[in-house]
DNA sequence: GTAGAATGTGACCTGCTGGTCACATGACTT
DNA sequence: AAGTCATGTGACCAGCAGGTCACATTCTAC
């Protein structure tokens, strides 16, 4: 975590420093970001730097924790439209409201997303946490659609958190490489194209769930058995 | 592609070198390969390398189409077991046979998959070729369930080939990562819990293509409508 | 044996990296 | 005004990168 120091400075100094970090993250990942770079694309002096900041993971980790908070922030001013809905509903919902709050700081996604899901597999368990976190609420929320009874209860339930983590994934990095070929990712992403289309993969997604382990089994049995 | 100088090398040297380059690739992905390890591990001298590559991409380029070729080899001499298969079911013999070919080379896979799924979206045009072979032969697939009468005509296409290429992708990276941890990854993969997860994820996004566009518009009208 | 081509070699080059540190500047206290 | 402590600075360091090149060795043809 930074240093007091960082923490000390005026508002707009530090948001110069991090947003230099932002760019040279989604750029260059982790791994190949250069501290040099940083420091001469927001005009402070390398000593400075490491006054402020251990190293460059050390810049992560804080907007790591600065993207967490603000995305906590932007999901308390918002509310699900009905207070009754599925679990499937709901989880669309979530993909939605994720995917405009990412659309609206795609940068910082960009920066985190590429080094959490592609070079995070190879730092071992620095960066494990998150994605427990993120999968217990995918458990969360498939446990309680087989208690809804809007999935069979013999469905596996680590192979539909897969799923709808492969989902989640697919659809995020989807947004964000078509999206920043637009000029406003924004007004692209909430057209009907890009919401039905959205829409659609979730739907296949939701259909090959909740059709029943038992039917799998039998499909299974024929398809050994033939 | 590689010099004709490497290419009149006894085949044994030859293959020390691009195992190395193999090793060091699927450890460190193209951008941050070493050509200083690639010779050092390799036994050979600096020197010797740029006479036998242009660097590193050279060696990168001439890997994929050693991997494309013997991947053509492999499946040339498998057949289908049955002759008239569905398509779905053609499709997961498929992933299950080229899961097969990955376990039997999973560092050249490994390596390949690496530079090619996660730093390929950042190298431009460079790779794009291959990402566009396989999408037309996945296209070649849902067109064909279409005409079968498999799938609802309606169904749209690019989406299709997207979920085929996502789970294509996606079971191959679950292989490579979680068969690593296993000292006889062959046999963790041919084993029946495994083949059975793989059967199943594929089982899931089948019924969730099945699904008629229809039935996807009649539930998205209700539940816009709601 | 000898000429000439092909192949092999590693010291050396420049440029960039992450990181340090002696010193300069500023701000606040007494 | 003097003293003190936080902040700012960039020249400098060792290490590694990709790449070159003059020279050594080996092979081939005659």
């Amino acid at each position: 975590m930074p240093k007091q120091t960082f923490l000390n400075l005026p508002e707009e100094k530090r948001n110069v420093i991090i947003n230099a970090a932002i760019d040279e993250f989604a750029e260059y990942g982790l791994e190949n970001a250069s501290t040099n770079r940083i420091v001469a694309n927001s005009g402070i002096a390398k000593g400075s730097f490491y006054q402020y900041f251990e190293d460059k993971q050390d810049v992560f980790m804080y907007l790591l924790a600065v993207l967490e908070k603000e995305k906590m922030e932007y999901f308390k001013g918002k509310h699900p439209p009905s207070t009754n809905m599925g679990t499937f509903e709901y989880f669309r919902w979530i993909i939605k409201t994720g995917m405009e709050f990412n659309t609206a700081n795609p940068r910082l996604i960009q920066a985190v997303s590429r080094v959490l899901l592609q070079e995070g597999m190879y730092y071992g368990k620095t960066f494990e946490e998150q994605r427990k976190k993120s999968n217990a609420a995918l458990r969360a929320m498939i446990e309680q659609a087989i208690q809804r009874g809007e999935v069979d209860p013999s469905v596996d339930v680590d192979l539909a958190v897969m799923i709808m983590e492969t989902w989640s994934n697919a659809i995020s990095a989807y947004i964000l490489q078509e999206g920043m070929k637009h000029k406003d990712i924004m007004k692209w992403v909430r057209s009907a194209k890009v919401q039905e289309r959205i829409d659609k993969l979730l739907y296949v997604m939701e259909y090959g769930l909740r059709k029943t382990e038992s039917d799998f089994e039998k499909a299974f049995q024929k398809r050994k058995t033939r």
